[in-house]
DNA sequence: GTTGACCTTCAATGGGACTTTAAGGTTATG
DNA sequence: CATAACCTTAAAGTCCCATTGAAGGTCAAC
């Protein structure tokens, strides 16, 4: 039961373009692919599954040359240390990003419960002062009226 | 004390081409940039930090456009309960990258994990298979594998 | 034997992210 | 006052990446 499609079921099968396929292969990202006499491809079913890897790497922000980097795919063995210490990297790269949107948005709630525990309007002028420092780093303009 | 900064200094602090900034600006990444009198872009110091936000952004994968959604900008009146709405509203778009970036960072880490424990001597094709299933559920499309 | 799916090669397209260029105005300094 | 070192906009240019299409030919099926 060696089941083979063509690149056009594959295609179907994927949702991907029977050019993007034959692209992805040429970028060497889908390792050897078998032929038959007639010099068509011919596709295992877990082509799907590998196509739906790239297609997955893609979407998490790897460009091709990385994909194919961590995918001695077809048949042989993976990169492993070298897999894990790029997917780390990456991972190291969202744990700052994430370091710093806890922060602004820990800033953020401060000033929200700030306002929300004075609207009592004293000394509002500290707090807003306070406020556009942190909530409008991107928009220096500010209507000081109050 | 309303420090302020051209934009060459900005450049300098940042590390970033004026022409840069000034791009990022055109994309809407940066909100409405405080003019002088003169016509030059005068920016407040937070604006050193934005940029910063916005590189990481970036290095973490987000295009532009996904950046710019997450960085709104646009409203005036300050009225403190407006002002608490809009700082909320700008949590919820904190929150919005942050469950991105944690699903990116969830899926990089179940990858992670299925390479460094994966059983000595078992075959890549097996592990393979795991793989496949650790980086599928992200996406509903079409096309299953056997 | 015509139609349609497949083959190859290679040029073209499209999007993203800048950078450069041209043609100026402004400001600081000697 | 001149000259450099800033700043301005708008448009065009660049570079890379990923993908697509066209041209010309082969193969399979009805």
């Amino acid at each position: 039961m060696k089941t083979r499609m063509k690149i056009g079921e594959l295609a179907k099968r994927t949702g991907l373009n029977a050019s993007r396929i034959r692209f992805y292969e040429t970028e060497g990202l889908l390792g050897t692919v078998e032929r038959g006499a007639n010099g068509y491809r011919r596709y295992p079913p877990e082509a799907v599954a590998l196509l739906g890897i790239v297609t997955s790497a893609q979407r998490a922000g790897f460009t091709l040359d990385q994909i194919r980097y961590l995918m001695p795919a077809g048949s042989q063995g993976w990169k492993h240390d070298e897999l894990a210490a790029r997917l780390r990297e990456k991972v190291t790269e969202i744990d700052v990003l994430q370091e710093q949107l806890a922060q602004n948005k820990a800033q953020l709630l401060a000033v929200i419960d700030g306002i929300e525990n004075r609207p009592d309007g004293i000394a509002c002028s500290d707090n807003k002062q306070r406020m556009f420092d942190l909530l409008r780093p991107e928009e220096g303009k500010a209507g000081q009226a109050d």
